[in-house]
RNA sequence: GGGCGCGUAGCUCAGGUGGAUAGAGCAUCUGCCUUCUAAGCAGAGGGUCGCAGGUUCGAGUCCUGCCGCGCCUACCA
């Protein structure tokens, strides 16, 4: 609604502009005043203006206030300070629109989203690096299909690199296990914990000599080429560790759609397929000498373009070397000299499939049903099931990577354009975000002995192959019990089941908004002390904000849902109106409130803020979309939960004796409290019944 | 060397396209539970926004140069 009218002001103001000045500005800059006292909307515009014009801003500012008229939704504008434009919106008119809940109508543009995110390695448990990595893709998913869009979850699997090799290693010498024995060990529930020492314990192995790295090899080649027990066994334990994430991120209402996997598009000869267009394009260059002898190789994302087949007229420049050349510095190598492609080469033809441009597909298994959502997720198969899904050929795709891979992902999307499919690679986004680290008191405390020159350092990465780390489920199980401790100790009178469940919820809330409160470029330097908080910014805090204010409505005996239904009905605009908007005492001091009993004088423009904060909501959830930063989100939902604390103790509501005004508060509390539940949802936190 | 990112309160972080008095949380200190649950509220202290220039009516925000830190820069995935 907020952002509705703000678009409705800035094509009034445009308009205005157009008719009496005849400028035409490509964007009108409205922002948010620091004070709701300033009205709604402020708009510095005529700061622009003054230099255009050659008038004085606040001249220009008066011209426009006096000669726009009646915006509808509007009550007016004004002028303040040197030259602002304030705009103060019908109170009454706008919270009765969000009490009715009414969504203005947006067009959406069409055409299904493709969000990939998770891709752990399948050879150990997950870590907390990952659930920032999850985290954020699953908010990003739930972003999307709150403003309507269609969207399929994938996470890639790479389950025939080396990190699955080394833990195949590990089973076959370092434990000298049969695959019965292997297979058995799959059975355990958290066989990945299992993983994740062996896996670390043999990279210290290879450590030891290099005729243990030679394994290494040897495994990696039989796993690659298939059809053989060492790929048999690679495939039985990356399927095991894969269903235990899969597991745990469901533990956080994290599903997936489907699971492609690098063993399919090896087998199914994706690569084949994009090598000949790669080729047939010139994208790819054969090296005859140099350091790159041998390999195809593609110019570096970012770097510029030596030679230029059409527009240009540079000829004049052109050296002897320059033809196609491509510096050796700026090459990136996609197909090693002994013929085998590497990462970003399989990269690119996954991606040439999700944009339908790889005259392939995979064939599909359902591999995992989510008991609660009843949905299944898909796995790529070399001879799948006959009815499946249609997936890829999108057209739109977000990539939830770490910022570590910002150059791969430019590569791939270089890659696209070269192709001749400038559109796709336009549509080709990586959310990129900062590395979850564990400071050094953290990794102390884990037991982990620092080597002096770690002990200097501002954090420790987190290391799958040296072990460094906090295992994901470890964590949630770290906050369940101290949620748990603490239900335990205020509502004794319910069940155990329900107390577990009750905890679930808050420790699922602490740790996915801890995940989110953080902007994407910001390193988390990973502490358990703030982790494990439920005070102050975290999840739990906007939760038992929801809690209290279903607490009013259950003591004052009102059903909660029913009433929500229609708060509508509760009160006119007019009524809202009055309760809200500050009577016109000529400019005087704001009336100065007594925090102890203000239920008769309360200021209306501190209920206002709230209200305004409530209808903000969807405004927000665009700019997360638009900038790919759900932390936005997080940091308005823990706003919004502040104020109604606030209003929470400020405004006894049962023991309010004008019935009118109780009525009114009732409706305050029960739009807010709405409010709150839909945001929390969209990122992925539920609300318990009690705290 | 090159590319990307970061540097704001003791600590951890917010500060959309330059705008009104730079904000939260934690920690510290002081109050508030016979009240709709104190996982809360009210208040206090705490800042040369890394440094130096520049752009202009106006800079934490933009530009340049330094300083410090991190990541990427493999015929590993």
């Amino acid at each position: 609604m907020y952002r509705h009218l703000e678009n409705r002001l800035a094509q009034q103001i445009r308009g205005f502009l157009r008719e009496k000045y005849g400028v035409e500005l490509e964007r009108i800059v409205i922002e948010q005043p620091p004070k709701v006292e300033f009205g709604e909307y402020a708009s510095p515009l005529a700061f622009d203006l003054a230099k255009k014009l050659r008038k004085a801003p606040r001249k220009i500012a008066e011209e426009i206030v006096a000669g726009i008229g009646a915006i509808e939704g509007f009550q007016k504008l004004e002028v303040a300070g040197a030259g602002y434009i304030n705009a103060r919106v019908d109170r009454g008119a706008l919270a009765s629109a969000v009490a009715r809940d009414e969504q203005p109508t947006v067009e959406k543009p069409s055409g299904k989203i493709l969000v990939e995110h998770s891709s752990i390695n399948p050879n150990k448990a997950a870590h907390i690096g990952h659930l920032r990595n999850a985290i954020l893709g699953d908010t990003f998913v739930r972003l999307l299909r709150f403003v309507g869009r269609e969207v399929d979850v994938q996470n890639y699997i790479d389950n025939t690199g080396v990190q699955v090799a080394d833990v195949v290693v590990g089973f076959l010498r370092l434990e000298k296990k049969s695959r019965a024995e292997i297979e058995q060990l799959a059975e355990q529930s958290r066989f990945d914990y299992y993983c994740w020492d062996l896996y670390a314990r043999t990279s210290q192995w290879y450590e030891e000599s290099a005729e243990n790295k030679k394994v290494r090899l040897q495994v990696l080649h039989e796993i690659e080429q298939g059809g053989n027990e060492t790929a048999v066994l690679a495939e039985l334990i990356s399927t095991a560790v894969l269903r235990r994430h899969l597991e745990t991120m469901d533990r956080l209402d994290i599903e997936y759609d489907f699971l492609p996997r690098e063993s399919e598009i090896l087998h199914l000869h994706f690569w084949d397929a994009a090598f000949t267009k790669l080729k047939e394009t010139g994208v790819l260059t054969f090296e005859s000498e140099g350091k790159n002898k041998g390999c195809w190789v593609m110019r570096r994302a970012g770097t510029q373009k030596t030679s230029t087949t059409e527009d240009t007229e540079s000829t004049e420049e052109n050296t002897e070397e320059d033809t196609e050349a491509v510096s050796e510095e700026d090459q990136k190598v996609i197909v090693r000299s002994n013929a085998t492609v590497g990462y970003v080469g399989k990269d690119i033809a996954y991606h040439m499939w999700k944009f339908g441009l790889l005259g392939k597909d995979f064939e599909y298994r359902k591999f995992y049903h989510y008991p609660v959502t009843q949905k299944d997720c898909w796995v790529s198969a070399t001879n799948g099931q006959k009815e499946h899904p249609h997936f890829g050929d999108v057209a739109e795709n977000y990539n939830v990577i770490d910022v570590r891979q910002s150059e791969a992902q430019e590569t791939v999307k270089e890659a696209l354009r070269d192709l001749g499919h400038g559109e796709a690679a336009d549509r080709l986004t990586h959310i990129s975000y900062g590395m979850v680290v564990l400071t050094p008191r953290c990794a102390a405390e884990l037991g982990y002995k620092l080597s002096e020159e770690d002990k200097t350092r501002p954090f420790i990465g987190v290391s799958g192959r040296k072990g460094f780390g906090v295992k994901a489920d470890d964590l949630l199980d770290a906050l369940i019990v101290s949620a748990k401790q603490e239900v335990d100790s205020r509502h004794p009178e319910r069940e155990d089941s329900e107390r577990r469940e009750i905890a679930e919820k808050i420790a699922v809330g602490a740790l996915r908004y801890f995940m989110l409160k953080y902007t994407k470029p910001s390193v988390i330097a990973f502490d358990f002390k703030d982790a494990l908080s439920f005070e102050g910014e975290t999840g739990p805090y906007a939760q038992y904000a929801v809690v209290r204010a279903t607490n009013i409505f259950r003591k004052g005996g009102f059903d909660v849902e029913a009433f929500s239904k229609d708060v509508a009905a509760n009160l006119s605009p007019e009524d809202l109106s009055r309760f809200l908007s500050v009577k016109q005492a000529d400019d005087g001091p704001a009336p100065t409130t007594d925090d102890r009993r203000p239920t008769t004088g309360a200021d209306p423009n501190e209920l206002w803020e709230l209200w305004l904060a409530a209808s903000k909501t969807a405004y927000v959830v665009d700019q997360c979309i638009a900038t790919t930063e759900p932390a936005y989100l997080a940091k308005h939902v823990f706003q919004l939960a502040q104020m109604f604390n606030t209003f929470y103790h400020r405004h006894p509501i049962l023991t309010e004796l004008d019935e009118q005004r109780k009525k009114f508060l009732l409706t305050t509390a029960a739009v807010v409290r709405q409010e709150l539940i839909r945001a929390l949802a969209v990122l992925g936190i539920e609300v318990p019944v009690v705290m």
